[in-house]
DNA sequence: GCATTGACGAAGG
DNA sequence: CCCTTCGCCAATG
């Protein structure tokens, strides 16, 4: 069992605008839309950003899936890569070769650590969810 | 408390 | 067209 660096949670609220008070943090709502990607499919850390309203701080994404492989119920943070289809995070994952497989397993084919048909099983939560 | 970094992204040179 | 810089915000040193 290998321990969690701890989830470092935060309790707060990002800048989210305010209008976006629809979670009670940033992670949250981050962690929310990844578990929304279907299987079999891929979404960018922009993507997201821009779902959640903050684009501009994709980099937040990307940090608060660091987070999410600490929080429960599990994010599928290997269906998240960057918006070149890179698996930039594979690095984190237990082992580096987890990421690729995990999405091996669900159908997604990976070429030298970069998704193929990326555009093609890309998901993008502001298309596909429907704000309400 | 300031400086650096980070699973990104868009823009500028 | 490739490489560099800025922006974003939070966490860590």
């Amino acid at each position: 069992m290998k321990r969690i660096p701890k989830p470092s949670v935060p309790k707060r609220a990002v800048t989210i605008p305010a209008k976006e008070k629809r979670k009670d943090s940033f992670f949250e709502s981050v962690y929310d839309v990844a578990r929304l990607i279907p299987k079999g499919r891929v979404t960018s850390f922009g993507a997201i950003a821009a779902y959640l309203g903050t684009k501009l701080s994709a980099r937040m994404v990307g940090w608060a899936m660091n987070a999410a492989g600490a929080v429960y119920p599990p994010v599928p943070a290997h269906r998240v890569v960057n918006r070149n289809g890179m698996l930039s995070g594979r690095h984190h994952f237990a082992t580096p070769t987890l990421m690729a497989d995990l999405l091996k397993s669900e159908g997604i084919k990976v070429k030298n650590d970069t998704i193929v048909n990326f555009e093609k099983i890309f998901w993008d939560p502001v298309k596909e969810l429907e704000p309400e």
